[in-house]
DNA sequence: TTATTATATACCCGATAGGGTATAAATCAA
DNA sequence: TTGATTTATACCCTATCGGGTATATAATAA
């Protein structure tokens, strides 16, 4: 199955994991504070490279996924 | 293997796939064809919702994808 | 070669992303 | 409850994205 999580999601879990804050998430990664605010609540507006910049740290980037074919209940092909 | 293609690459293949030409593409995806050439040329400031916009016409959409462990036998861990 | 077509580069300019900061609103612990 | 901490909202401001357009440079074909 392909997981396919929104940054959005993806991020706020990786940070609560490490159990930092969102200022400290922003320091770590070279980012306002504001960026990871509006990243966490899934603007879709922002910036590649700045987004980046944050996934770099949990070891991941933005790359082209396939668009999740909804759930195989919800439609016949 | 995790393909990992980048966005640049991707557009560009694609598009050489249903032939058609920078302009086109920019039509169909509702961008400025301006953006076309700086996302085929591998810029990285782009945003998202944008490339979002041109990779949908491909049923793809920019997500969180893990950096490439390069080659195998690039470097030893 | 000369046309024709596709792609790249350069400019102007309006819209907005994102930084900073201040304040408000949650959230949690005592 | 109250206080401390975290997160959300709102504002100002600069930098720049991205659209449009014009020109330049391939690239391909005749």
């Amino acid at each position: 199955m392909t997981s396919n999580l929104t940054v959005s999601a993806l991020i706020k879990s990786k940070r609560k994991q490490l159990k930092i804050t969102q200022p400290q998430l922003a320091d770590k990664a070279g980012v306002g504070l504001r960026f990871i605010r509006e990243m966490e609540q899934g603007k879709t507006s922002l910036r590649m490279d700045k987004v980046n910049q944050v996934l770099l740290l949990f070891g991941m980037e933005l790359g082209p996924v396939l668009v999740n074919r909804k759930k195989l209940t919800d439609e016949k092909s």
